[in-house]
DNA sequence: TATTGTTATACTCTATAACTATA
DNA sequence: TATAGTTATAGAGTATAACAATA
């Protein structure tokens, strides 16, 4: 037996690979994948609503809370309130946030050169429009992706 | 803000969906995608003992015990015990984890299609060669992806 | 009454370690 | 003593549900 991978799996086999090559390298950082997500989601958005962040990723509100709870003891969001709706916290990067986004972007810069190493310049730009179109045909736009909740048994083999 | 995404995170953020979309799909059989993943390995390579099965998978034994444990209860496949060493079982398909294998296959394909549907066949085939040069640089030649064991909260952002 | 944020609880999944049998 | 398989335990991580404050 033993077909050759269908592009579906090749396409989980790399990706999931890629996944935990990322979550080594910003573990370096002290960082875990979601808690990148998170600090990516402030500095593209500041200000908005724990509920509205929740919403863009697609997790429960209450995990947020854990995770800004994490940060903000680390200095790196701060939670202030909206003095028109009291109710709301309004999320932002502290300057120590905005350092370590910067770091974040060197490492993310590195691990997209390692992941690509096998490929020429004019290769990369071809597979770069490939995959665009299929996030787009999959409706992956949101720039988040769908795996910021569990992945848990779900991710594994794909055939 | 809203930089393009990176390869590296169009590659994490397509082949979760793509997990995900196969785990909704293998679920229509009452399969989880690492029982997919074990039955695929047994039709590859039939009547390899528990340890060796789990050391391709990278996954620790205890674990697919239970794995086996099930697939055997549902009469998928079945353990049969090695004369020469008594310690040893040898794990195979069944009739029935034959046929239910050649369902798998279908659904493969489908989602294998459906995950491709934004591009023509010539682009198809350019993404799949580039997609198995990356997999061979980084040395993922098995057919067994690394997200057979937890991902857990190792998936997530890509930045 | 509806919404934001929070806390508490329960559940799923996995790995680690201890145990039995065969060699 | 070493290895295959098994069982039992504990831990991490997540979601669900109940709660407090504000609107």
């Amino acid at each position: 037996m033993q077909a050759s991978p269908t592009s579906a799996f090749l396409l989980t086999q790399i990706g999931t690979h890629a996944a935990q090559e990322f979550a080594r390298r910003v573990a370096e950082l002290d960082l875990t994948p979601p808690q990148a997500g998170l600090l990516r989601a402030v500095a593209i958005e500041p200000g908005r609503s724990q509920q509205a962040i929740a919403r863009q990723l697609g997790t429960p509100a209450t995990r947020l809370v854990a995770l800004v709870d994490d940060l903000e003891r680390r200095g790196l969001v701060q939670r202030r309130r909206n003095p028109d709706d009291r109710r709301l916290y309004a999320v932002d990067l502290t300057e120590a946030g905005r350092a370590l986004m910067a770091r974040i972007g060197r490492v993310a810069r590195e691990h997209d050169d390692a992941l690509l190493d096998g490929l020429e310049p004019a290769e990369r730009e071809r597979l770069r429009e490939l995959l665009s179109r299929i996030a787009e045909s999959q409706q992956l736009t949101s720039g988040v992706h769908p795996g910021y909740r569990a992945l848990g048994s779900t991710a594994g083999h794909d055939c």
